[in-house]
This record gives structure tokens, C-alpha cells and sequence, in this order.
DNA sequence: CATAATCCTGAATACGTATGTGGCCAACTT
DNA sequence: AAGTTGGCCACATACGTATTCAGGATTATG
């Protein structure tokens, strides 16, 4: 097998003919140029440099704002730059500084891979994560995909994007595999969930421990003793566990011993919400409030409520968590635990970027706020 | 002035110095490539190229299934790039090719600008784009922005996408000046919203006409012989108007003469339905259903009519539009029409790559379905 | 067996930008 | 006035792939 044929470069090292030129030689003087089609070409940094009379380097660094280059002849440049519309071209422009100024968005939520079900608090962050991003000046690349894909490997790789947040819920232990991998890569992501130390990557979440502990305490402060908490506690869901905790503790502080009989499994969903009420319900145990692991497990359950004849809130106060849009227009309007969309989002982004730029990076818990409305009331 | 000084390539004619090759010549005969660190390095398709003993142009045939590679050169390629876990580079195979197998979501929505009251109709649109982008191959960008930025304007002349999707509601007179704009550059685009004649672009929408008048049937039906609507019937806002247009029909199919006292502006939120029902009631004039023109707007409405202390679906019977998440949630459960999320993102996804091809399209429009919930009931 | 058709592959090069390096000129130093 | 500094800019080139063209090898054809 001959050792040259791999070889880059079209020549080999062989003397080059004269009679060729390198890149576009009927660009020559600029006169092939003009000859093409202004209409159809988009015009490049070429064509800006031959009317501003300078050379095509300079009108790269003019329009990013290099300091080396004089004042007037950026004005000059940026004037017919405006003028012929030209744009930068994405793809060379990555391809050669090797950095994209893009964010890919992995959404997965693997029990539901239904379009319609996905869950409305992911959603408004997704709102508020694009419009971090468009401030900062960066584009997103989104995509719904099962957890178990191979999505995540792709995207830095194939130099989609400078890195990766991760936003979902899912079975923790494919979740954790994933991490690992992508962590074993060097890719730069960053997820929200449940900040927990020795986790790889950076995480940002919210204070679930916190937010359970103050559901808890608004319940035990309106004189509920009896409180039950609909939501998996296993280590398939650290969220759910973390709020399911924060409650206990506050019920401790009270002198409240949690009672086992009153914690029954639920996904975030609202018909599982709705089973697990129901299974409450069966149990025959006497409760006087509901924590609910999410907005849509409160709402399911407030739906088994009303049909066991229950009213909420003379009967049973519901806390919820999240604060979805539906939350304020159920009926009643939940109280819940509100996390802040647009922080959250502003943070998961701020800290991508400071991984990319090889800046110091932290996990952070944000605070998450108690909205109380009419689900909750004095116990009479 | 001299007129070489914009010229395109090194040299401008002259003779090519003996000595210089272009295209990286520390990389002759493989050797300048192999000194690098190959664990920091992502390979590229010259590394492939070297191991499988082929030139580089032949793995790039080899990765996109181009039949002119025999399928054992194609194997053994295929297995070596699996093995380096090589990945295509986005930038440089979008610079070459001319496309990137990109499409761009503009999401939009005027009058809020809102991180966390984003329509959820479109957000539930969102998932069925993203899943249905990801089934053909194609990436997705999103952006939420006012329909006033310029963001539409860049998207392509950048080259960060094939085509774009413009999804959300707004002023239709700024719209529509954005709408011609796009065509006139050339740009490939497709919108969600109202089928009219004469527009600028593809749209693809739901049946508002036929969907309004399935509502009004089934009030009707019912016995509802004074039905109101809530919604802006201007031009400003073309599905509303759509929809009330069908309505109308079916009532003076039935003998009913619309009465315009019994249509109350709102745009698409909950606060503003909630408003127009209370402007509905304030004028004092008899009904006994609405017809709102979204499920917020329903949504709003019910809000009002329970403080006024009306019964639905007693006193009143109600119909929404568009089916989101929270219309089976809300208290009562919301008949509504549904639109077909799914089908919806596959048509506008579909009709977009066959624009891009250069296929023939035509707009669509999309058949609503009567979804009956609790909100209705026969008048008594 | 010569010639044509076919199949496969390599050589050469373009895509449009960003950046390291060197050089020219004017404004300064001693 | 000769040397020195910055300020600005042009030159040369790399980034990694896709594509056109031409040619070698193989097989089909006469």
C-alpha cells in the first residue's frame, strides 16, 4: 500500500503549475466575482472587502469588533456590510474559529414519549432557556428524544453545538449512565435535577428539601396533622424523594411522626396522580392534607377528591409543586411550591457558558417559593 | 488604489513558490497528522481515510451510502469510523454542501412577551415539530422572539438553517409585512395559521371555519339557541375571526340570527377571557352558552361565571378551541375543539422539506374534532 | 484478442471565514 | 537624524468536508 495516498493536499509536495492558483482563481482581481449573479450569490466578506478597498482578514475583524482595526474603517465596512446584507456564514465561520455560539437542548422524559403529555414545567423552562440564550447571543438547537437514545453523544462531536443542558425526568439509573458518558467525553453540559454531591457533571436544581419542608410547614401551620405525600420516594426519582424529605423533617420539627401509610407512589402525571388518591383513598388511613410531588399528581388527585366526595379545602388541603400555568386555573386554584422558570433557565445557560470558557462552575440550588391559593385552608 | 488588494487567494496570479503547497503541508504523507494527540483530537475523515487504506473523498462517499463506493470499502469504512467514533463535522459538511439539515422554529407571540404565559397550544405544537424534525433527520433551532425583531431575516442568509417555521399569534398587519419580506428574499418558510388566498408563503392551519361551526352545532344540538362568542373578530387576528365566521353559519342554518351583542373581544389569555365574560355579563343581554375562541379564553370565562355565581354546565354551557393540556384539567373538564397536534407538526415539517426540494406544496388545512367534556350539557 | 462499457477510486479543489505573522507608515524617542 | 515604537492592515493559510473530473482496473462485447 503506498504511503502517499492518505496524504493531504493535492499536490504532494510536487512543484505546483504555475498556471494554478489557489482558492477561486477566477475571483482573480475581483473580476470573476462581479461577473456572478448579485441576486442569487449571497454576498461574503470578499465582495464586502473589494467595495470598502480593503483586504477580506480586515472585514472579518471590523465587523467583530477587533480593536486593531481603525474606527473609520469599521464604520465604513459595517455601512456596506448593512447595505448589501450580507451575513456572516455560520458554518465557516465555526468551521474555522471551532466554536459554534450554539446550545443544544436535550428534553427526554422516558416513561412518556407521547407529544401531547409532555410535562408543562419543562416547557416553560424551555421558554425561558431560549430566551436566556437569545440574550446571550447564542442559538438553540432543541430535541425530544427517549432518555435511552444516542442523541446526547452526537451534538458536541459532530460540532453542533458548544454544549448541552439537560432537562427531564426519567429512570435515574439510564440517567446516570449517560452523564458518566458524557462526562467521559469532556463534553460540556450541564443538567437540572437534584443537586447531590459526587454526581457527574454540574447540576442545577431547585431546593426541593426546602420546598418540602415549607409545603409541610404551611400545611402544619394551617393545623394539619395528618399529612399524606403522593410521589415515588426511590432513588429512581431523587426530586420527588428530596420534597418527600424536606416534609418529613418539617413534620418532625412539629413533633409529627411521619406515617408510612400516608405516602403512596406516583409519577409526574396527572392520572397517576389520580391512582395514587385513589389508593389513599383505599387504604382507609385518616389524612387532612395532601403534599403532592407536582402540580399534576396535586391535580389528579384533586380530581379523585371531588369524585370520592371530598372537598378541597374543607376536607383536605392540597400543596403542589412546580406552580405550572395549569396550577392557578385548576379548581380550585393550588397552592404550591413555585420554582422561578426564568432564573432557573438564566442559570442553567450562565453556567454552560462558563464551563465552555473554561471558568470556574458550581452546582446551585435555587429557592423555591411558596404560592399559596385556594387549594389550603384552616383546619376549622 | 490598487485594484489587487481585494483580490480572492494568496497569490494573484503569480507563480506558485515551489516550496509551498496548499492545504496543510506539515500533514504530507500522514505524518504531520499522526504527531498530534489523537485523544484530543476528534478524528477526521483523513484519519478514517489512512486506516482504511482509501482516500478521503472515498470515506465521505462511503458515510453518506453514495452506491459509486462498493459495499466492502464502504463496510470496512463504516467499521473503522465506528470504531474512532468519528462524527461528520456539521460546519464543514454544511460549508461544502450548501445545506445544513437544519430547520429554524420562530416562535412568536406579541403582545406577551412573557417567559411563563407562552400559549401551551403552541408549546404541545413545539413537541410534535421537534419529534417530527428528529424522525427526518433534521435539526431543530428554536427561538421564542417578538414578532417585530428581525431574527427571521437572518436565519437563512446565515446559513444556520434550510427553512423556517413560524408558529405563534400576533398583529397580523406587522405579520404580514414580515410574511412578504421572507418571500421576497427567497427564503423558505412555511407559518401555522389562518388559509387565506392571496397570502404571502405556505400556511398550513386548522379548519377554524368548519371547526367554529362544529361548535355552534353541538350548542345547538344541545338546545342553546342564544350562544355567544368571545374572541377578536377583527383582521388582526384571522383564526378568531374564522372561527366566529363558522359559528355564525351554523346558527342561521339552525334559524339563529347572530346577535353582535353576544360577541365580547378578548385575545388568547385566561385574564382576557376572564374580562370578556365579565364585559358579557355587564351588558345584560341573555345567554345560555359561549362559544370561546380559545380554551384560555374558556377558561377565563368559567373563572368569571363561577364568581357571578352561574353554573356551568347549567346555567351555561361552554366550548373552547385547541384542546391544550389544561382543558381536561379545568373544573369542569372543557369541551373543546381539538386540533391534531401531531398531524399538525408533521404537515407543517413535511411541507417545509418538500418547499426546500423544490416540490410543489400547497397549504393545508386540517380537520378539527368535537372533543365533548363536561362544560356542555342539554339545556334543561 | 482488441475495444468498449462499467465500476470504483484518487487527485484537485471550493466552500467562506478567522487568525498568526510580518511589513509599512507615522509619531515618537534619544 | 537614526532608531524605536505602535497602529493598521495585507498576506498566507487552516478549518474538514463534498464534489467534479479523470483515470485505472475490471468486465462485457464484438
Amino acid at each position: 500500500m503506498p504511503d502517499t495516498r492518505y496524504a493531504r493536499g493535492p499536490y504532494r509536495g510536487a512543484a505546483l503549475p504555475a498556471t494554478l492558483a489557489p482558492n477561486r482563481p477566477q475571483a482573480m482581481a475581483g473580476s470573476g466575482r462581479s461577473r456572478r449573479a448579485m441576486l442569487t450569490d449571497k454576498p461574503t466578506s470578499f465582495d464586502i472587502a473589494q467595495r470598502a478597498g480593503v483586504s477580506q482578514p480586515t472585514v472579518s475583524r471590523a465587523l467583530r469588533g477587533d480593536p486593531t482595526v481603525s474606527e473609520a474603517t469599521r464604520k465604513r465596512i459595517e455601512a456596506i456590510a448593512a447595505q448589501l446584507n450580507y451575513k456572516v456564514d455560520k458554518n465557516a465561520s465555526s468551521l474555522r474559529s471551532r466554536h459554534t455560539n450554539t446550545l443544544a437542548l436535550l428534553f427526554f422524559e422516558d416513561p412518556t414519549p407521547d407529544d401531547s403529555l409532555i410535562n408543562p414545567f419543562f416547557l416553560s423552562m424551555l421558554g425561558s432557556i431560549a430566551r436566556t440564550c437569545a440574550l446571550r447571543g447564542y442559538d438553540l438547537l432543541t430535541s425530544f428524544q427517549q432518555l435511552s437514545s444516542n442523541w446526547h453523544v452526537d451534538y458536541e462531536d459532530s460540532h453542533k453545538a458548544d454544549g448541552i443542558i439537560l432537562l427531564g425526568y426519567g429512570d435515574y439509573e439510564t440517567y446516570r449512565a449517560r452523564l458518566e458518558q458524557l462526562e467521559a467525553q469532556g463534553t460540556h453540559f450541564v443538567r437540572w435535577g437534584s443537586v447531590q454531591t459526587g454526581q457527574p457533571g454540574t447540576t442545577i436544581g431547585c431546593d426541593n428539601v426546602r420546598g418540602g419542608r415549607d409545603a409541610s410547614a404551611h400545611l402544619i401551620g394551617l393545623g394539619c396533622r395528618r399529612i399524606a405525600f403522593l410521589g415515588q420516594v426511590s432513588s429512581h426519582s431523587p426530586e420527588l424523594a428530596d420534597r418527600y424529605r424536606g416534609a418529613c423533617s418539617a413534620m418532625l420539627e412539629a413533633g409529627i411522626d411521619p406515617d408510612p401509610a400516608l405516602q403512596a407512589d406516583a409519577i409526574t402525571t396527572e392520572a397517576s396522580g389520580y391512582e395514587a388518591a385513589i389508593e389513599l383513598l383505599r387504604r382507609g388511613v385518616a389524612f387532612d392534607a395532601v403534599f403532592a410531588g407536582s402540580d399534576l399528581i396535586a391535580i389528579g388527585a384533586m380530581r379523585a377528591f371531588e369524585e370520592a366526595g371530598l372537598d378541597v379545602p374543607s376536607d383536605v388541603s392540597i400543596v403542589g409543586f412546580d406552580d405550572i400555568p395549569a396550577a392557578s386555573l385548576s379548581h380550585p386554584p393550588l397552592t404550591t411550591i413555585a420554582q422561578d422558570y426564568a432564573k432557573a433557565g438564566a442559570a442553567l445557560v450562565d453556567t454552560l457558558l462558563r464551563q465552555i470558557r473554561a471558568q470556574s462552575v458550581e452546582a446551585a440550588m435555587l429557592p423555591p417559593r411558596l404560592v399559596v391559593r385556594r387549594s389550603t385552608a384552616p383546619r376549622a
